[in-house]
DNA sequence: AATGAATGAGACTTCATTCAT
DNA sequence: TATGAATGAAGTCTCATTCAT
């Protein structure tokens, strides 16, 4: 036990360190989450963690970069789970559901450990928008699919619009899942799936 | 000279004032789409208009007020529209179909006007973001659907979820209609009110 | 007397600008002269105007701006004088004397005017420094002599270094001139151009 | 290794404090040459040296006190010169031209130094100022001048001009004298004098 | 002593909004 | 009602300085 602290000896100040980076990625997310990317300021970033101003600046140069690390986060958390579904889904049908599933968990983790963290009082007019970090993870199974599609796995159609039919059908499912109590991730993905798998068969059929 | 103004029905001073507040509705529709709605300031505005600043709070007290004002106008002219197809449409197929293509081509209009306007010369980078108006529009189809759905035209499964795969499709595709050269409202609107009603289609088969 | 205010028919808004722009103009002449060009800030004049923060900007982009105005406005009155002296000297030493004599005149004036608007207390290490209108007027009687020179009106030496000890003495004894009272300019000026003229006879005898 | 360390009187510990000092000293001289005195900041100077920020108020409490420090140094290391100067002078013409000389040499040494250890690569616009050193230096000439003018050994005049003057040439023609490649010391100084001595012989016999 | 992150004052600037004309 | 300058809050960012380690 005592050889696992000997081997990492970090410092009360590389602790701190660490603690400041992450509470203001935190307080990024918080903000971001509530009251949208463009409308979040530093000000707004810093106030919530408590620090000085001009500590922000010891850690990111500007809110692109906090949005940027916030993406990074987000997608390097996500990519192996996509990375194994990619390579175990038997079948084009198999894969969307699993990849459709796993972001909607992963959505809904983040979404509760954010809304866990928010101050009760809610008196502001919110605008719930989109995190860059999922707008990350999203970008992860949006790429995920549009490859699946161009790579001909599935035929018919402008593969463009075939892609963004998908994704809006995840996309809204999933923040429309984000809204109900309880948060249900397999239904809504059980959902999406058979909304996509049913129409895109449709269209095949159809183009045939 | 000014008999014939005094002898019109509307004095000068009314005259000016309509022009004027559609000249602040013109200047804003063109700046939300150049710059995005969050990224453009009453400033902007009012430039753009050649309007003196403290004329733009003659008629609207903020930009949050022109945006509600765009967003009523676009949606007061697309309403008889989609009344009309309400009316008309023979059965839910029809009516997805219908309305789709409707919101399609106003969205096509919409883009197109304010793309026209724009200067050639593109020093700046130019965010192309959803107007305030085209959302009020998308509203209203959402509305519809929603309505639609929730009456019982529709039977199955969550009309929440369902309603929200629906708009997925529509918006999405309809955004990556626009970011193609020429713009094919047809072929899009086929393409999504395929993959809409077979989706669906599916769902209920699954659901029985 | 009357026709002369119709035929300019200032109104109170016109008069304010100007009276404003003059005001910062004029707190930034005093400014500088106390605390230095380098040391001074934006915030340092406007406070001193008494205006607000954001005014400043309705009438310069920079302190820059205003340190070329306030040059531009010394060169613009000292221009005529210098350029009557040039017409009218009779060979090298009256033009010298002359244009010595009128700088100092100027620079006494200058000094003048601003040391009176400074506030009586002067409780901080003040850093006299050379006023950026200050600065212009000096390169204005430079340029006047150093093409004297080069124009082969003075022979001998290296031009450059003529023309730096010209400026020397000239610029030193100004410096001295305004710490004594009364400011003597015809004193000084007769100091600086005898020392002047004998010096560089010397050379030319020397060189010889 | 260890041993001649501890064998030596200064410990370790005093080494560094001298090396510190000394560092943070080279780095202030540096940069003031490159960014002028007043562009400098604190922060300029400490990461020239490598330091930690903390350090510097370890050895001194400003940027004043470091540019002060410089000064003291400068005159130290001039003062001995220049007393063997007044010590040998054969009269007023004498010590002049030697003083002067000095000075220059002293000048074009220092430039040179600071000038060798920049970067090669400008990326930045320099601004090559005097630095704390070469103004104590000049400090030091001009007492020196004023005292042997004060003391009678140089009767006309307004002594606080006459100095003024002298002055004047010897900084102006100094500074040409740096812009010019090579460094010419001696001609410089040998101009300079020339002006400066022949210029005091007319005063005296115009004041006679 | 050395370190270097934290602090907070303060500089610069933009912008929504007001208000005298 | 139109005008446009004045206002001052607020945002961005830098920097001198402190202080726990």
């Amino acid at each position: 036990m005592s050889e696992a602290i000997l081997l990492s000896p970090v410092g009360k100040r590389e602790q701190t360190k660490v603690q400041n980076r992450q509470a203001i990625l935190d307080a990024a997310r918080e903000v971001f989450g509530e009251l949208g990317y463009d409308n979040t300021t530093v000000r707004d970033i810093i106030r919530r963690t408590g620090l000085a101003a001009g500590t922000f600046y010891n850690y990111y140069r500007s809110k692109e970069e906090v949005a940027t690390a916030l993406s990074d986060d987000g997608a390097r958390r996500f990519a192996p789970i996509l990375k194994s579904i990619r390579a175990q889904a038997k079948g084009w049908d198999d894969f969307v559901r699993s990849a459709i599933l796993a972001y909607y968990e992963f959505l809904a983790d983040e979404h509760e450990s954010w809304l866990a963290k928010r101050p009760p009082e809610e008196t502001q007019p919110h605008v719930y928008g989109e995190t860059p970090e999922m707008a990350a993870v999203f970008r992860e199974v949006r790429d995920a699919i549009v490859e699946r599609i161009t790579t001909g796995d599935r035929p018919p159609a402008d593969p463009d619009y075939l892609a963004a039919a998908c994704i809006g059908v995840a996309r809204e499912v999933g923040e429309h899942m984000l809204a109900k109590r309880p948060i249900e991730t397999k239904a809504a993905a059980a959902f999406a799936t058979a909304m996509i798998l049913t129409g895109l068969k449709g269209l095949s059929e159809g183009a045939a």
